[in-house]
DNA sequence: GAGAAAATCCGTAGTAGTGGGTATATTATA
DNA sequence: TATAATATACCCACTACTACGGATTTTCTC
């Protein structure tokens, strides 16, 4: 199996490809600290498997799943996060990637994940599995953000005014404080802290 | 040489882990996800070097450090942080540590500095080396927030008002507001969501 | 083409925070 | 003990955002 490795943190890297060479089916052929490095690479290679982080430089890890799908649909993705916010999760694993797992899970069930992901199977790691499970069980949050609110909350995160981002977008001052009523809404936040506590975990900033 | 290694990410602690145990000299003698277990197994227990994640739940990285050098003053310490804000890094390095990498440096520096620790050196990543330079060259920047100041960033962060922090501390909310200017000042941040950032890269939050 | 969702826009009143000061008591530190 | 640093407190004018409210147009979906 040609596994190739994405994450930011060389450390890391060196890390999960030390324990993945102990395993004599699998096989490297290949690393990467961006998204942008991984593409070049796929284009040109024969990938099985990409193992990928989801904060990434420039490029975020679910640009690069998009990405990957469509140059080289045969290549299957584990995503290899911290992060475990009910939205962003939901929204990775809607790309239909074939297996989630969290930095805090050990190496083996990486290895369990690499498996199944060889049988054709879709592996969840266990917190995963019962944040969606939870979610399940408890649908009365909000749905996302919509495109445009989105927009709006990361210039909220680049720290300009709603004046600002009025002229920017080229619409009222008025509508962007609707856009902000309704994100706070949705995000269940009160206050700005809150609302850039909910971007940074939702990986917008 | 007895190494005792921290991070709450199990898949970094194991790729680590296999990436030292390839070094004869080397011995991984325990690991722990937390200060605490770390704590509780350094008093029971020799240990040549820790190296420590900065990033912990509850108590982080430099709070352990501190107690480590209380508990077992022969034990060597090298933090491995993705940290490279100024302030945070000045300060653990205040704390007398022996080595400084950087997450995104390779597994080599890592073992360079091993290395070098081990001869009574002290070994910092050419990161580090670059920040601490850099600032020494460009000494304009104001010094760290005051432990009143930084007390009050916190309470901001957790959303609290002015007012409810005034009657938290009980002091006026006019002083509140000053402390507030003087904070934006040092940070250099004139808006809510610069603070919050600064917050987040200081590991505030 | 009906209906829903999203995006647009507005008013009015009130509040919280910003930015500019100044000033004094307390606590370290040399 | 002088000096600096920190923490405390106040004033005033101004601005940005909040919290209610309601409404229309555009776009998507069945």
């Amino acid at each position: 199996m040609k596994i190739f490795l994405v994450d930011d943190h060389a450390i890391l890297l060196d890390g999960i490809k030390s324990i993945l060479e102990k395993e004599p089916t699998l096989k490297v052929i290949g690393e990467a600290n961006t998204a942008e490095v991984a593409l070049e690479f796929i284009k040109q290679n024969e990938v099985d498997l990409l193992i990928t982080d989801f904060n990434l430089p420039e490029m975020d890890g679910l640009a690069l799943v998009r990405l990957v799908k469509k140059i080289s649909p045969i290549t299957k993705i584990i995503m290899l996060s911290m992060h475990d916010e009910v939205h962003l999760v939901k929204e990775i694993l809607k790309e239909g990637i074939n297996g989630y797992i969290l930095k805090n899970d050990s190496h083996k069930e990486l290895l369990s994940a690499i498996a199944a992901v060889d049988a054709g199977k879709i592996y969840l790691s266990n917190d995963i599995n019962k944040i969606i499970i939870n979610s399940l069980q408890f649908p009365d949050e909000e749905r996302m953000l919509t495109d445009r609110e989105r927009e709006i909350l990361k210039l909220i995160a680049k720290e300009f005014s709603n004046r600002d981002i009025a002229d920017q977008l080229f619409i009222s001052e008025r509508t962007v404080e609707t856009h902000r009523k309704n994100i706070f809404r949705k995000t269940k936040t009160n206050s700005l802290v809150g609302l850039i506590k909910f971007a940074y975990a939702n990986n917008l900033i």
